[in-house]
DNA sequence: TATAGTTTTTAGGCAAGCCTAAAAATAATT
DNA sequence: AATTATTTTTAGGCTTGCCTAAAAACTATA
């Protein structure tokens, strides 16, 4: 059996290594999961031990195959709980993360496969985020900020980096959701703030907000 | 913060009470979550000091107003659940329990608002027990098992007093159902066995199946 | 390359929730 | 009423997952 707090560790090393391709280090888990790096190596020795992470002493760590394939199956979990909330529930892309993150630890495969029949098999989720298959296959669409764009190029909003409430509830005022059509019509250098068209309108936003923002790339 | 292991004492508490109108045993407890007597004194205590439960020593416990408002609040979202496994998800009556039992302690009240509302503000679960309102009022139906009806009593099926998967599974079989209507037509003296009408047809069931089915009575 | 700075690990502790074994209290029986 | 049986509590221990402080190992800099 694996624990809660385990299946946090793997999600958790699985989506930093998914960005940086490196060894994931203890003060990064330590970060992310908001608790000490001494017990972060403590965790790893136990995944370690279960054969759920392959590390090296001062080395940092990351999945084994056996680790990825939970990792990926809790992702599923959360994306498609996510979904759920969203499409069937009423919440809104910026409340459901909470919500989530608890019920993506419930076991029951049947509960997920039902679930993912009932909403019809969503390849994304709410936030633009790719839903793994049953079967483990992560079908990712490589994507770049709006900040990484140039002077009038023009792209479709795929998703979003950054899951805070403040982000998105600004994002939901703008009217920006995935799917809208981007221009970038203006880049202003001193503050690296950005001009953009959409849906017949410009607006202004900040290089924060840019930075997280993220369209299709192909 | 009340915990996972806090929630199922409280559940259990207020369940045996609800049955026995009486301070609920150590013993008693312990069996039902399966777990040692010592750990339930102790459990005990600590719900003592949040003045969830009232307790004396060697002398049983029961729940106190605030323990009873949880509990029944907790009893709420298993049966909520319990109903949206079936209605939504097409699960069996008798396969819904090991997975709201998970369910139920998921911590949002918008959640089970939300669900409240998806599913039509149910009064029953699946298994005929009544769903607990919003405010927790709890409203309980008088109810009797066919094995205390007389000869040629009519009733109609209310619930169930066991969630068994074999027992469900069995009753599914013969097609009885919430709902059903039914009449007693013979009671076998020797082992307590009594057939029973429903549907224009004729069943024959053992005196444990006919204790765990129950009827309206008034 | 020695030293300073940072990261990681080790060591020792703590709370929650469980355990077993033994003691204490209550209940049942003779 | 005294003894026996049962129930409940206490005492002491264990595991999980966390903590802080100190030691060890790596990395960067003078």
């Amino acid at each position: 059996m694996i624990t809660r707090s385990e299946e946090n560790y793997l999600k958790t090393i699985f989506s930093v290594f998914m960005q940086t391709q490196n060894n994931v280090s203890t003060n990064d888990i330590a970060n992310l999961l908001d608790t000490s790096p001494a017990s972060v190596t403590e965790m790893i020795k136990k995944l370690q031990d279960k054969n759920l992470v392959i590390y090296e002493k001062y080395n940092g760590v990351r999945l084994s195959i056996e680790g990825e394939t939970k990792a990926i199956a809790i992702i599923r979990k959360h994306r498609l709980w996510e979904t759920f909330l969203v499409r069937k529930l009423d919440f809104s892309w910026s409340e459901v993360h909470d919500v989530a993150e608890q019920l993506e630890h419930i076991k029951s495969e049947k509960l997920i496969d039902k679930l993912d029949q009932l909403l019809n098999y969503p390849k994304f989720d709410p936030h633009g985020d790719p839903i793994p298959s049953k079967n483990g296959v992560l079908n990712y669409q490589e994507r770049i900020s709006i900040f990484e764009m140039g002077l009038n190029e023009e792209g479709i909003i795929m998703g979003v980096s950054l899951d805070n409430k403040d982000f998105l509830d600004y994002l939901t005022k703008l009217k920006i959701s995935i799917g809208t059509r981007i221009k970038v019509i203006e880049i202003i250098k001193f503050d690296q703030s950005m001009k953009i068209e959409f849906d017949s309108k410009t607006e202004h936003i900040s290089k924060e907000i840019a930075e997280n923002i993220l369209i299709k790339i192909n």
